[in-house]
DNA sequence: ATTAGCACTCGTGATATGTGAGTGCTAACA
DNA sequence: TGTTAGCACTCACATATCACGAGTGCTAAT
């Protein structure tokens, strides 16, 4: 196996080529890192770790890198995840907890604050809304042809709908509302179906037309509420990373992410409950090859739902990310699970 | 002056150059225009081209390339507008006309239909909401700290609004929302100042004490509604841009659109009422040296309000883009103005 | 006024050369 | 036996040199 001193000198070399981006020689890493040790030793100890597959050379002349299995053990065994300081802390919950409403914004938020944090391109999808329990409920009339459903859940989550739907009056709106509410409180929110509304109708009797009228947008309004939504920020930082300095390159990487179908492809590859770290090949992504992610989710009302997903060169700060991605994951867990509110 | 023959030359070159990026000889002028003349008698008029300002030289062995000055002379006297197809139309109307009830997403998406359809840079920001007459107004409990306000406008544009409020009760809230609503429908939403509040609260003298607390909350509220909002999408297409093959430009570029000072600025020099066009060192900004812009307004109740901003290399397709802009801002327009709804 | 012809310019791309960072190996040393 | 100094060797990269050719401006013929 590998030994401790082998160690070092691959943790020596992963943090020098995460700072300077450029091949590490021997020497570099005896005159900068004080392991007491000559340069010829290192060189002796890194033929082997190259020969165990932990590091590679671009060419014969130059400097090691390390590889995706060097990549791995340095992830598995070296990181310190730093804890985040108390002001960034602190922006990040008046942020995220005191001024945001609609669960989009929320995702947006928080996928913004890590975009920021880790100069790295950040994805936050938004929980199953409809895994939620209706607290309130309202229709607003907006035009003579368009009517605005407005839900909240029980984790004060709120989503607006618009139902077409014409000559409606404020106040027949409003008794139906009560209605539905009166019904359906407590419910959630994919539970709301067709039979559940249909109750309604009973109790509604002065209304009939327009209830008959209503039933089935109501129904395909609600069945919107469970695809996958995402939200992606701080796209521009992959112009930092050297590998796509070459335009063509970057561009495709730029495609990438602004096709849903390929992140969300990404996302169901991602582990509920822990934080996981892919490396390079490990992603199974062509484009993503000289990239890392790191992944979490976060959590509603206890159950695992909404995700995290960070992005960037595999030679990040990968304490750094590891310990925003926790802390924002924990701190959406807390929002959509209804503390602090 | 400038003859028609210098003209004619004028044009192939610059349309040969939006095509190739490459600078422009004689050759391929007489070569693949039909103009009758041979290259020398091209050479001596783009000598002459030169000279009067309209043409550059990257170096004496090169073709030539416009000047700011030539692209000026071409946007003024030789771009024709193409219209774009029903399809194109038909797209953008479902997209922007049903599918959308908040302003925001209003902008948003049409902004995104811009960047989509030109492949540039494109801005748009929302009409000043508080020019608005109020329609339909709601309030909502969220949880036992929040309260959402829903504010409906005459055009159809709904605006939500948190408000920190604690211990109130959906049936006091919707009391409160009524009394509101009645004394305040048809007003302009900055018209609603504390002295029309305080109106509210001699008809709800049962609920002093919410009220007073609401009040302040309210005014608050509604201050920020005058904020400019805007938003920004395709900046992935500058890497297009072959000025912005150098990732460091590029990624200069890409932090100027991230700085939404930078962008306020920008959009103050928009011209109301009328397509503007703006070429290189004329938007007076050092970054968008090699880019031109195209602005537009479109109008919120007859006045002109809200911006469109599309940012592309100088060698755009200047007419399509122009088409494009122009088709979206009338839809805007229309939006705004409740047609149509 | 137009154009064919020609000498001239100069960026581009290919080829040759020198430099130096880094290596692997050997031999001496603790 | 592990460590280190020394040294020859490798090879990417930067620099210099050169040939090519697209494009020009000018002149002279039409």
């Amino acid at each position: 196996m590998i030994s401790d001193r082998q160690l070092r000198i691959l943790e020596a070399i992963i943090n020098d080529f995460i700072d300077t981006a450029q091949p590490v020689g021997s020497r570099t890493i005896s005159k900068k890192y004080p392991l007491g040790i000559s340069s010829a030793t290192i060189r002796n100890e890194m033929a082997d770790l190259e020969e165990l597959g932990y590091l590679q050379q671009p060419h014969t002349s130059a400097g090691r890198i390390p590889s995706d299995l060097g990549y791995r053990l340095y992830v598995d065994s070296l990181i310190n995840p730093h804890s985040i300081s108390v002001e960034e802390k602190e922006l990040i919950q008046s942020l995220l907890l005191h001024k945001i409403i609609e669960a989009t914004d929320v995702a947006n938020q928080a996928s913004e604050l890590i975009a920021n944090f880790t100069h790295l391109v950040s994805i936050v999808t938004i929980p199953q809304f409809n895994k939620c329990k209706l607290a309130n409920l309202k229709m607003m009339k907006i035009t003579d042809a368009k009517v605005l459903l407005i839900l909240v859940t029980n984790t004060g989550v709120v989503k607006s709908l618009q139902l077409a739907l014409t000559n409606t009056d404020q106040f027949i709106l409003d008794k139906i509302s009560d209605t539905l509410l009166n019904s359906l409180i407590g419910e959630t929110i994919e539970n709301i179906d067709v039979r559940s509304i249909l109750k309604m109708k009973e109790k509604l009797q002065g209304f009939g037309n327009i209830v008959d009228y209503l039933i089935p947008i109501l129904r395909d309004a609600l069945k919107g509420l469970n695809e996958t939504e995402l939200y992606i920020k701080g796209e521009e930082n992959i112009l930092t990373i050297s590998e796509f300095n070459d335009s063509d390159k970057a561009r495709q990487l730029f495609n990438f992410f602004k096709s849903e179908e390929s992140l969300i492809q990404l996302l169901e590859a991602v582990e509920p409950n822990r934080i996981s770290i892919k490396i390079g090949s490990e992603i199974g992504i062509d484009v993503l090859e000289p990239c890392s992610m790191i992944t979490s989710s976060y959590k509603v009302d206890g159950k695992s739902d909404g995700k995290i997903l960070v992005i960037g060169p595999k030679r990040m700060d990968y304490g750094n990310v590891i310990s925003i991605v926790n802390y924002i994951s924990n701190t959406l867990s807390e929002l959509f699970s209804g503390i602090n509110l």
